[in-house]
RNA sequence: GCCGGGGUGGCGGAAUUGGUAGACGCAAGGGACUUAAAAUCCCUCUCCGAUUUCUCGGAGUGCCGGUUCAAAUCCGGCCCUCGGCACCA
């Protein structure tokens, strides 16, 4: 038994690609296919992750080819941003020369996977010419009012010692170093996307190759709330103060009204009374706490009383108005109406501060006692205590109290968000930089698009992080003419969020190499949208939602024909070590891909990345993995060894039926069924029983004589399956049956019916439900005489022996089930 | 707490969507080949109980119950597990 020699058939192929350019991109598509995975963010070399992620997306675009689409097939990286330099900080490198070496490294992984990527498309995010582009993108939304530098509280980081996006805190701490997050009222870049918030939302509906729980995530990240905005009045000063709620049938239950510490007003407030020291102290103590801790306390609710009451506008009732930590300043108007007897939470914390209990709504047949009552009721019932509501059910209240207060202009219908603003804008040096001119008679200027791009300054540059902009502190960088008036001005000395770049990336692969324009509407237009998009799970909420949203403003700019990316998304499992463990390179457990595939080669290691398991399921990866792949593969060769000369013409036609014995016909439905069941697995990406069933063909092959029209027939066919999932191997048994052209482009084998008619069929025979025996008859057999042969069958006579049968199941080409009492 | 995924042999996983549970592979055990080892090939491989052989009977897809001629699959309740969000008024 010969063993495969994948070292040279795998790297003779590649090259053969590359020098044939066989993926090289068809600039004018007839029938186009946008296969993309997510790039690969530069640390180090690639991990299994990547492994897993690439091979399937090849898998797909190597079965489009084969079907004679026109394919985009690009890759690129993902190189700006924090995590680089702070490995570049720790090994005291430059950032670019670090990410620089990590893409060399990588992209020399990516070719041994052999992938058929166009590599002359390939984007470096952190090079001038892409983030030249990246700077345009900002500009394109600081012209439609998208893009603003506000004062505003903001997530801050003490790690990485520079704020953060909402999106980038995972329970309290930062998605990169999981340091506590802290909040520091900050000037910062924004970009509007909520004011995209709803059609965010609402297309998401649209998106119907996306899986339901990115959408659901989504969807609750967006997290509207459609309420109620009601203004209390302050009894000193009586100026308004609105609240937001979703329950304004609960108006009259309100007995104290509650301010987050972070709101402004809550300072006001107290100025000059006797509760000021105390209160400017809670504030100052509750705005220190993190995240963590505020969540933590969950239970103890905490507040301190302002001294100040407000006029509840329908009861005209006078209730303390408290600053309270559970009120979320960014959400809604800051300031929140306490309806302890309806609400959990103001319930705890009325408890705590013995603030009255009121009870406006009784559910169904009950009488509740705010005394006696030892939580909250939150559901539906009768208002009561309501004023001229009484006895209306709550359900109808709510637009009736809204109504109401509309019309005593007291109020108004209004939509919240959870979505926030994105803040871009980074303290750090490893970005792009923002295209901002801050002039003292102007203001802030935007840089003219003819001096793209603002560069990265490069050489001695101090950015160890120290809280504030390195950029601020390179006078080469940040001293610049006004763009108006030519005076002295500043740069804006932040840059930007990863994420911004490479929310645009997969639109720079359609023209990747313009020098005028971040790509040409034409050319968009040609591969636009992304057909399918394959990656991780964990950009749900991110990457996923930063990547519609800048579709929908250069929509809205006119730059694209469709304001999605895609409408197919596919998330692939993750790949866990042999504990069940994140592989990282700080527990040292991380699995290089590189001497998987030296010591196994290419082919048998993505087969047994594919053979592991449906591509959605996250995978313990062992290194036994390949054993059962490697056989697999050793075996194709082997058989293909003795493989003779035979004329090429009709290889890969149908033999005829009436020429084939009854062991070929067999052979041959089965194919023609895998054929099918296979193109169904392909477009689910559920390799792992594709492979199976190849195994399942190969053993059949194993069997029969290749050196005829039928072997042949059989083997160009499974040869063709198995080409997607092990190319390198496939492209040399084609070549070995001296097939001119690639076997890529070849086309797909398709399930040809009329083999798959069967002329007997086996049916099961249960009784009482129980399988007790089978009986072949011929297809055409009527039901009747399917239960009469069936009947008289030896095993199954048995069962029926001297009881009646009751009731007799047939289905058809299936099974007969007799019911004997 | 809310939302979503999942629980099938020693292991990874199949099951044509309600119709033969355990495909395919790994590991394990036995045999063949070999001076030997590796490689390869063949057989066994859910559990329990019969049986001299080809075998036969019963139970079985997290647990309890239901619908059905028939349930891993559908319905109700519970347990466990993995993700996401989490004081959003």
């Amino acid at each position: 038994m010969l063993k495969y020699p994948f070292k040279e058939i795998e790297s003779k192929w590649q090259k053969i690609w590359e020098e044939t350019g066989l993926y090289k991109t068809n600039e004018n598509p007839r029938k186009k296919f946008y296969m993309l995975e997510m790039f690969a963010y530069t640390s180090g070399d690639i991990h299994m992750g990547h492994f897993r992620n690439y091979a399937i997306g090849d898998v797909i675009a190597r079965y489009k080819m084969m079907q004679g689409y026109d394919i985009l097939h690009p890759i690129g990286w993902d190189a700006f941003g924090l995590p680089a330099e702070e490995a570049a900080i720790t090994r005291s490198l430059d950032p670019e020369k670090w990410t620089l070496g990590c893409i060399e490294v990588s992209r020399n992984t990516l070719k041994k996977m052999g992938i058929s990527y166009d590599w002359n498309r390939e984007v470096i995010t952190c090079l001038p010419n892409y983030y030249k582009w990246t700077q345009w993108v900002f500009l394109k939304l600081f012209e439609r009012g998208l893009a603003y530098q506000g004062e505003s509280l903001v997530n801050w980081c003490p790690g990485c010692k520079t704020v953060l996006a909402n999106e980038q805190v995972e329970q309290g701490t930062c998605w990169r170093c999981h340091s506590q997050v802290t909040k520091k009222t900050l000037k910062q870049w924004f970009f509007k996307i909520t004011e995209y918030a709803e059609r965010l939302l609402k297309s998401l509906d649209r998106l119907t190759g996306w899986p339901e729980n990115v959408k659901t995530m989504q969807k609750n990240w967006i997290g509207k709330s459609i309420g109620t905005e009601i203004d209390f009045s302050m009894e000193k000063t009586g100026k308004l103060l609105s609240v937001f709620t979703t329950r304004p049938d609960t108006i009259y239950g309100v007995t104290f009204i509650a301010i987050a510490p972070e709101n402004p007003l809550a300072k006001k407030i107290v100025e000059g009374t006797r509760y000021e020291k105390e209160v400017l102290k809670y504030i100052e103590k509750s705005i220190l706490k993190t995240e963590i801790e505020r969540v933590s306390t969950v239970t103890e609710k905490d507040g301190i009383f302002t001294g100040e009451y407000a006029i509840n506008p329908l009861s005209r009732e006078r209730v303390q108005l408290w600053v309270v930590d559970y009120v979320l300043a960014s959400y809604g108007t800051g300031v929140v109406m306490g309806v302890p007897g309806h609400d959990q939470r103001d319930f705890e914390f009325a408890r705590r501060y013995d603030i009255p209990i009121k009870v406006v709504i009784q559910p169904p047949g009950q009488n509740l006692d705010p005394s006696e009552m030892k939580e909250a009721y939150t559901e539906p019932g009768t208002m009561v205590n309501s004023g001229s509501f009484d006895g209306i059910p709550s359900e109808i209240g709510i637009k009736r109290v809204t109504d109401y207060v509309i019309e005593k202009g007291r109020g108004r219908e209004k939509v919240n968000y959870k979505l926030r603003d994105w803040l871009i804008s980074r303290q750090r040096y490893w970005g792009a930089p923002i295209p901002i001119i801050h002039c003292e008679k102007c203001g802030i200027v935007s840089v003219p698009e003819k001096d793209l791009p603002v560069l990265l300054p490069k050489g001695n540059i101090d950015f160890i992080p120290k809280g504030r902009s390195p950029l601020a502190d390179v006078k080469e960088f940040t001293e610049t003419k006004c763009s108006k008036c030519q005076d002295m001005a500043q740069r804006d000395p932040d840059t930007m969020d990863t994420f911004v770049c490479s929310s645009w990336y997969f639109l720079r692969y359609t023209d990747a190499h313009n020098d005028c324009e971040p790509f040409s509407k034409d050319k968009v237009k040609k591969w636009f949208p992304i057909d399918l998009y394959i990656g991780g799970v964990e950009h749900a909420c991110g990457h996923l939602l930063y990547f519609r949203f800048i579709t929908k403003v250069l929509f809205d700019a006119g730059y694209l024909p469709i304001d999605e990316p895609t409408f197919n998304l596919f998330n692939h499992g993750m790949v866990l070590d042999k504990n069940g463990e994140v592989m990282s390179k700080s527990k040292g457990n991380l699995i290089s891909p590189v001497e998987l595939m030296e010591n196994n080669g290419v082919d048998a290691s993505r087969l047994a990345m594919f053979f592991f398991a449906p591509s959605e399921r996250e995978i313990i990866w062992n290194e036994e993995s390949t054993t059962g792949t490697t056989r697999f593969i050793n075996r194709i060769y082997n058989l293909v060894q003795n493989i003779k000369e035979y004329p090429l013409t009709q290889e890969t036609q149908l033999p005829k039926t009436s020429e084939l014995n009854e062991e070929q016909i067999r052979l041959c439905r089965k194919l023609n069924k895998y054929i099918k069941y296979i193109e169904q697995d392909i477009v689910a990406l559920q390799f792992n029983t594709i492979i199976a069933k190849l195994m399942d063909i190969l053993t059949d092959l194993e069997k029969i004589e290749l050196n005829n029209s039928f072997g042949r027939y059989c083997l160009v066919n499974f040869i063709k399956l198995l080409a997607l999932f092990a190319p390198h191997l496939g492209e040399e048994l084609w070549q070995k049956m001296e097939f001119g052209e690639s076997i890529f482009k070849s086309s797909w084998p398709v399930c040809d019916e009329s083999v798959l008619k069967e002329e007997e069929i086996t049916y099961i025979v249960e009784v009482n439900g129980k399988v007790r025996g089978r009986v072949s008859v011929p297809a055409e057999t009527g039901e009747e005489e399917v239960k009469k042969k069936t009947m008289e069958n030896e095993k199954v006579k048995g069962y029926l022996a001297g009881k009646e049968i009751k009731k007799a199941i047939f289905v058809p080409k299936k099974l007969v089930n007799f019911v004997v009492g």
